[in-house]
RNA sequence: CUUAAGAGACAUAGGCGCU
């Protein structure tokens, strides 16, 4: 894939020179574009593989089929999907897994298990990582319990869970604070031939972590090295987040400058949750500090690094320099987001600025950022604190118009 | 018998409420 360029060239040579593609070598090509985010390029492809000759395969249509939904573009990716049933190309459990997966990724988890009985009919067999996926979107939705049992009816429809199955469900589980389910799933894995590996870790972790229970975490995150795991940035970042949470930021601080040591280096994911950990135990200097420790050691802050800062600096008091850093962010080629606009929206209504507040409101719609029910309900706070009502009831109004519940 | 292309899991920022 990061050779695709040299691919492309020498695929284009072989046209020329008369050499016949087969299915394979477009599929190949197919592939290599999807996975780099060239679907609409694989897409024009298949319709040269057509011109050509070369019957497009079910591998070729399941690649794009899965590109598209990668993109979210899930009638694209539907429509592509009743081209090959009506040319008579049958889909197989790949193509109806790629599908199920981008429909329940989208929340369109009615139309998923439409498909997955659809394909039961056609008596093509859902495998594990069929079932995976509608466990995990159970689990995504708070339905561990749910997913647990879909787990108990795949095994008795003999497919086995795997690791990754057992990963998604422990997660799930922590999701809904049920940590000690989680756990015993966890220790059964080894049982069932499934020893947990680095990612099964990390999940129950963060699970400790979001659930105040860091000295569990800490436990296992070192008894990792004993299971012959070594523990990843996202291990370390996990851990470091939790001790934050905790307020124990000085020994964050200390677990963020030895991982480099264990040859894990941090990436704008451990530096940003670095930042926001500081931030919320009132080390603004702190966090400054790592913020431009970030950029001599290469790593770029990104929109949520600047909107954690700014963020910081607005609930200690700094709103002129939160407002300065505001400004900052374009100069960075960065643009604001949602959050990043709430963010200082709401300093500025904290500080009863409201027209200053309005104003970046009116702002961030011109600038094409569409403000959420988040950042209506943060500004009808501040105008009716400062009973401003009228102000407030223009923009309940304008809530109901876009479907937004207000407080 | 061997060989080639397609699907799944982990850590960051915002208002209010809940603890």
């Amino acid at each position: 894939v990061d050779r695709l360029v040299e691919a492309t060239q020498f695929f284009q040579k072989m046209v020329e020179k008369r050499y016949p593609h087969n299915e394979i070598s477009y599929g190949v090509l197919v592939n290599g574009l999807c996975k780099i985010g060239f679907v609409s390029m694989a897409f024009g492809l298949l319709r040269v593989m057509e011109k050509s000759g070369c019957m497009p395969n079910a591998v070729v249509y399941s690649a794009i089929i899965d590109g598209f939904c990668k993109d979210g573009l899930l009638k694209e990716a539907l429509i592509l999907f009743s081209e090959m049933v009506s040319k008579e190309i049958p889909p197989d459990v790949i193509t109806y897994t790629s599908l199920i997966h981008g429909l329940c990724k989208y929340g369109e988890q009615e139309d998923a298990l439409k498909l997955f009985d659809e394909m039961t009919e056609r008596e093509i067999s859902p495998n594990v990582i069929t079932f995976s996926i509608l466990v995990d979107a159970l689990c995504i939705d708070g339905m561990a319990k749910e997913a647990n049992r879909l787990l108990q009816m795949m095994v008795q429809r003999g497919i086995e869970p795997d690791k990754i199955t057992y990963t998604m469900l422990i997660d799930g589980f922590c999701l809904i604070g049920e940590i000690d389910e989680a756990v015993k799933i966890f220790d059964s894995m080894a049982d069932k031939g499934h020893d947990p590996n680095v990612i099964t870790c990390n999940v129950l972790i963060n699970g400790y972590c979001k659930h105040w229970r860091i000295n569990e975490a800490i436990k296992l995150f070192e008894e990792m090295s004993h299971k012959g795991l070594k523990p990843t940035t996202v291990t370390y970042s996990t851990v470091i987040g939790g001790l934050c949470q905790v307020g124990q930021v000085v020994a964050a601080q200390e677990l963020f400058n030895q991982m480099e040591a264990h040859g894990q280096s941090p990436n704008i994911l451990t530096c940003n949750i670095l930042i926001d950990g500081l931030c919320k135990n009132h080390c603004l200097g702190e966090a400054m500090r790592l913020y431009h420790g970030m950029e001599s050691s290469g790593l770029k802050p990104d929109i949520t690094t600047y909107s954690t800062l700014i963020d910081g600096m607005c609930r200690a008091g700094k709103l002129k320099a939160a407002g300065k850093l505001f400004s900052c962010i374009s100069e960075k080629g960065l643009s604001p987001n949602v959050k990043t606009y709430t963010i200082m929206i709401n300093g500025l209504c904290k500080e009863g600025m409201m027209q200053e507040a309005n104003e970046l409101f009116s702002q961030m719609e011109e600038q094409g950022c569409t403000p959420d029910s988040c950042t209506f309900n943060t500004i009808v706070r501040g105008f009716l604190q400062k009973n401003e009502t009228f102000e407030a009831i223009q923009l309940l109004d304008e809530m109901t118009k876009r479907n937004f519940l207000p407080e």
